[in-house]
DNA sequence: GGTTGCCAGCCTACTAGTAGGTAGACACGA
DNA sequence: TCGTGTCTACCTACTAGTAGGCTGGCAACC
């Protein structure tokens, strides 16, 4: 693997745990084992090394979501498949947290052009919520008793915020119980 | 008012807006007027002023939540208070964010006292929240489809995440109008 | 009623340490 | 030989926290 990638690995998980204000050039020196100066000949400012982080998290996002749907894979399973990846990642610690989640709550101490991404970021899953659930909705597997925009909003804010609760309650179960009930809500007639 | 109860507004409100790592007593001095020295005097750590922060918080959480269940308040409407008190607040930008919801994505970098507080704070919304929706339940207003712990646990997640989402999109109706689904949700047949 | 002593509150001036960021030299492969 | 990547050494600005001194009010005693 590449420096590079190395340093944005590294990033991320800093991110995710401590926030863009909760981390420094040289935790990721540290981690990475190379100088602070290095960081900066592939990342001139904090702020670029934060950018490709979240750069990067939205181009995963947006492939993973072409191949569900390439690969036929029906709504409520393609939901689940993201709930699960963040049950998964919470429970063994992996990724506690979301990186863009942990931006969002920074979002006033951000630097404008990070900001943009982070919102990037949110748009870029919203819409693919809203594309999810109205195909389910067409199908009749799920059953949204509002637009869908608000159905997927309200959704994407059930999850991030059973993560908040269960940062807070150091309970990882939290999380998947939380989700377990939003996911329900969808599904019940 | 008292310096003391200033400096605790003043860390407050930045703490909301800034959260626990983006803040410093230079920041906090500033906006009171007194040297940093004076700070340490009131609050010999950093930890120590967060801490009454969210102590002071959940307090008036406390009282509130008493003061309506003696006033007689029934739970659609006390449910309804404390979601409309945020709305504003987010609405008219005095206060963006909830304290412990914004310590709580720190959670990680916190001292560990501090921590304890932000818990504490959480469980007192939980049991609030657990004890309206179970009266409401009984009295036959909401239409719980799970346990009272998980849907008091669900209904916060959704307004903390709610508050996260609005925060990315910098769009303070977008709380109202997840928050507002949250709480059709519960009076739904 | 003075005088004395105490103390909360606030100050200036400082410490040690960390933040993000830069300059310039060196190694190495194309 | 040029570009890329890495390094050491350094910078300025800022962090939380400390040391020690000043002030003005309050209480106790003669």
């Amino acid at each position: 693997m590449t420096t590079q990638q190395k340093l944005i690995d590294s990033a991320r998980y800093l991110i995710q745990t401590r926030g863009y204000n909760g981390f420094s050039y040289a935790d990721v020196a540290d981690q990475v084992q190379v100088r602070k100066a290095s960081i900066h000949h592939h990342f001139p400012a904090k702020a670029d090394l934060a950018r490709a982080v979240v750069d990067e998290s939205r181009a995963q996002i947006e492939q993973h979501a072409r191949a569900l749907a390439e690969a036929g894979v029906n709504p409520q399973q393609q939901l689940l498949t993201y709930t699960r990846y963040w049950e998964k990642c919470i429970a063994d610690a992996s990724a506690p947290f979301c990186v863009a989640g942990m931006l969002a709550a920074e979002m006033p101490t951000l630097p404008s052009d990070l900001a943009d991404a982070v919102r990037a970021h949110f748009r870029s899953l919203t819409n693919w919520l809203e594309a999810v659930l109205s195909t389910g909705s067409q199908l009749g597997v799920f059953q949204l008793r509002h637009s869908v925009r608000q159905e997927a909003e309200a959704f994407m804010a059930m999850v991030y915020g059973a993560m908040l609760v269960a940062r807070a309650y150091a309970t990882p179960t939290t999380f998947a119980d939380i989700v377990d009930l939003a996911f329900k809500r969808l599904l019940a007639k």
